[in-house]
DNA sequence: ACTGGCTCACTGGACTAGCCTCTTAGAGAG
DNA sequence: CTCTCTAAGAGGCTAGTCCAGTGAGCCAGT
């Protein structure tokens, strides 16, 4: 993921070496047709060929193994992991990553259970959260903002009630890509107003405990949400 | 991710340093109770406290990057990101991988949308995909064998037809808790077979394109195999 | 002919020392 | 009081060195 302004929460960092290593060298992976279980070229040889040190080569060999693109086998060298398409995936996504009707599919289908989870989990607390996000949002409106932390307080209250980490980390996972929409879609006017009712709907629910309810008033939120996005 | 055994096609390897080191730091920032956008200790500091160089701790802090945990600024310092809780959630995860119920949850919601966009946007190539897996798994089951790579084939072309590469890279996320399901739940006498069938079911309503029933089969299927697996 | 053990070239793992660039707080000039 | 500039300290990267697995090939012993 490229460095993305976040409402100036991120300053914009001169790209490090090791995230073009890591372009160049899924590139190379591609223009060179290798397939799983093959070998990368050696650490020294990779290295002076790209230009750096080993040292940096590391960190880039150590982002391709989190990516999990490669597995990195002391004596024997670096293998390409089973599943080339991730390393296609990761690229095709750094490249467009306007696809915004695909990151909405996403959303939509983790953020829709996760509230009909949120509807039958939650706790008093987590309900409390939400309730707290609900007011941060108002606030903020009421002041003029457009209301994105609250926002994006909301949906974290939401997948915290849901009480499932393993959904709530692929949440994590296009949470960037979310807030782009998220940014730029509240800036819509009246739009804020709009999405702080949606909102409303959707924690009544949750309170109710209808997790049917939820889950369609969120899906219904989102496409509210992304709709004017797509006409842009 | 710890080094998973998987059929032997990986081999142990010693674990790396860094490896270490992030596990090390993220049970630092939890004890010393760092909240997102405070500042880690200072890399010189740091590789010292851990005993290590650097260079290493480098590789730490770019796994912890990539991971989204940290944030590096060139003359600043390492910032926690805005979302602390991935840095919990990520332990939880490594600590019991075997929180099958939950895997099952994102499995089944990932996969039954899958399942729905892929009855409406196969192609015939796609089509043909599909019925080569069950080809393949039924060759598998008629010389005894459990049928395993069929059916990752299968749920591995079903991702590819729906055509969704956000979602396709949350499966893909997910893949490695799943295959450990995959292949104790067809060690089940008669249930490759059983899945087999369902894998047929599913099949026939993308080829139907339908998308409800494409997503209920898939529902029902993942069901199945991961019933048996709870009661170990 | 086969098996076991040994060696050696090659691969990654890690460290050290050093220098560069960037950020920022604070001293000093106006 | 404000602005400017500097120096301390942060991370970025390199080069060189040594350690530790891996595996092919040789060579003896059976």
């Amino acid at each position: 993921m490229e460095k993305t302004a976040r409402a100036g929460l991120e300053r914009v960092t001169r790209p490090r070496l090791y995230e073009q290593l890591v372009e160049q060298i899924l590139a190379y992976i591609e223009s060179a047709q290798l397939k799983p279980g093959d070998l990368l070229p050696a650490e020294r040889d990779l290295a002076e060929r790209l230009g750096v040190s080993r040292a940096t080569l590391a960190q880039a060999l150590v982002a391709l193994e989190v990516l999990g693109v490669i597995d990195v086998q002391h004596g024997t060298g670096a293998v390409l992991a089973r599943r080339p398409s991730v390393a296609s995936v990761i690229k095709g996504l750094r490249e467009h990553r306007s696809r915004l009707p695909e990151i909405v599919e996403a959303r939509s289908t983790l953020e829709g259970k996760l509230a009909a989870l949120a509807a039958v989990r939650r706790t008093d607390a987590d309900l409390k959260a939400i309730d707290n996000a609900l007011d941060v949002m108002a606030g903020e409106i009421s002041d003029g903002d457009r209301g994105a932390q609250g926002d994006e307080l909301f949906h974290q209250a939401i997948t915290a009630a849901a009480h499932s980490p393993v959904l709530a980390q692929l949440m994590a996972f296009i949470a960037e890509m979310i807030l782009e929409t998220r940014t730029e879609s509240l800036g819509q006017p009246g739009r804020p107003e709009q999405s702080l009712a949606s909102h409303r709907k959707i924690a009544e629910a949750i309170r109710g405990q209808d997790a049917d309810g939820a889950a369609k008033a969120m899906l219904a939120h989102i496409e509210l949400v992304s709709d004017v996005e797509l006409l842009r």
